[in-house]
DNA sequence: GTCTATAGATCGATAGAC
DNA sequence: GTCTATCGATCTATAGAC
C-alpha cells in the first residue's frame, strides 16, 4: 500500500481503539472515520466493509502476543517458568487482551475466520513458543517427559486460574498481589506435577 | 407474578435462544416479541429495558451449572474428581454455555452487573461445590493440604486446557475423544501436583 | 482517493386505544 | 396488560462531485 499507506495505520488505530473500547456492534464506522481524520467513505474505499476493517485490527493485535521464553545462562525450568508465567500471565489478564477476546469471541458466531485469526496469531503463539522450552527441558530430565503442547495449554490455563474469565466478566483487574500470588500457586502446581519421576 | 407469569415464561424463553443465537447487540426486541408470540409493548411492560431482560435471562441460566460432586460409597478422590471432571467439562465447553459466556462478556463492559450475575451463579458454583469436596479430601489426607478455592480453580482451568478458549473463539467442537484426552490429562496432572507428600 | 450528502433499513422505546 | 402504529435516532453502505 504506497499511497494509502498513511491513512490505513490512521484506521485501523482507530477502530482498534474503538473496538476494545465499544465492541464490534456499538463501535460506527462514523466515529471510527472522525477518529481516524478521514471520511466515512475513504474507510469503505480501503476496506469495503466493517468486518473487513475489523479482521485487519485482529490481525495486527495478534503481534502483541510476545511474552519471551529463554533461558538465561544456567537457570533451572522452575526459574525460567516463573519468570515467562508473570510475563504470560501479565499478556493475558491486560485490559488489552481481555477487551479483545470479548470482543473476538463475541464476533466469532458471524465470522469464525476472525476467532481462528486471533488465536492463531494471539494465544496460539504463546503456547507454541512454551511448548518447545518444555519439550526441551523433558528431553534434558528437568521435567517429566508428556505432550509437550498439552502441557503448555495446562501451564497458561493454570498460572491464570479463574482471573481470566473474571476479567471477561467485567470484575475489576486483581491487584498485583493477587495475581502474583495465582500465578505462583499456578507455577508451583505445574512443577510439582511435572517433576521427574527420579526424585 | 400471578397474571403475567406466562408470558414471563414465554418472553424469557425466546429471549435466550435469540441472546444465545445472535448476541446482545444482534438481538432485537421484535424478533423476542414475535419469537414469544407477544408484541413489542408488551415485553417492555413486563421488563421496561433490554437489558433488564438480559439480566432476567442470565439469571436463570445459572441454574444449569449444576454438575454434582458426591463420592459414593468408597470412591477414591481420584475416581470422584474424573468423573466430576467429565462432567464439568462437558457443561463448561457445552454450546449453551459457550454462547452465555461470549454473550455475557462482551455485555460485562456496559452493565457489570450481568457479569458478576453470570460469574456468581454459573462457574463461582462450580468453583464452590468443588472447594468443599477439595477440603475434605485434604483434610482425609487424600490430597496434600493447600488452599481449596484456588485449588479448585486450578482443577477446573486445567481439565479443560485450550478447549475452552477455542470453543469461544468458534473452532468446531473438539471430537469427544479429543475431549476425554485433554480431561483426563488434566485430572492426572492435577492428583500428581497434589498428591499427600506422604507416599 | 477523498469528500459531502443521503439513501435505505433497523432498532429501542413509547403513545394511545381497548 | 395487551395491542397497533409510530417516533426519533442511528447505523451501514453508496452515489456523485472533485
Amino acid at each position: 500500500m504506497p499511497k494509502g499507506m498513511d491513512n490505513y495505520k490512521l484506521i485501523v488505530d482507530a477502530a482498534r481503539k474503538q473496538f476494545l473500547e465499544s465492541g464490534y456492534s456499538m463501535t460506527s464506522m462514523d466515529v471510527v472515520a472522525e477518529a481516524a481524520g478521514v471520511s466515512k467513505a475513504t474507510v469503505y474505499a480501503i476496506f469495503t466493509s466493517k468486518d473487513r476493517l475489523f479482521a485487519a485490527v485482529v490481525e495486527r493485535e495478534g503481534e502483541a502476543h510476545t511474552a519471551a521464553i529463554e533461558a538465561e545462562g544456567n537457570e533451572t525450568a522452575a526459574e525460567v517458568l516463573a519468570r515467562f508465567a508473570n510475563d504470560a500471565a501479565a499478556l493475558l489478564l491486560s485490559p488489552s487482551n481481555t477487551a479483545m477476546s470479548r470482543t473476538v469471541s463475541s464476533e466469532a458466531v458471524r465470522s469464525p475466520e476472525v476467532g481462528r485469526l486471533f488465536y492463531s496469531n494471539g494465544p496460539n503463539r504463546l503456547i507454541g513458543r512454551l511448548a518447545v522450552y518444555l519439550a526441551k527441558a523433558m528431553k534434558h530430565g528437568e521435567l517429566r517427559t508428556a505432550n509437550p503442547r498439552l502441557a503448555a495449554t495446562q501451564f497458561l490455563a493454570v498460572i491464570v486460574g479463574d482471573l481470566q474469565l473474571r476479567s471477561a466478566m467485567g470484575f475489576p483487574r486483581p491487584s498485583r498481589a493477587q495475581e502474583r500470588k495465582v500465578v505462583k500457586a499456578g507455577v508451583d502446581m505445574f512443577l510439582r506435577a511435572y517433576q521427574p519421576a527420579t526424585r
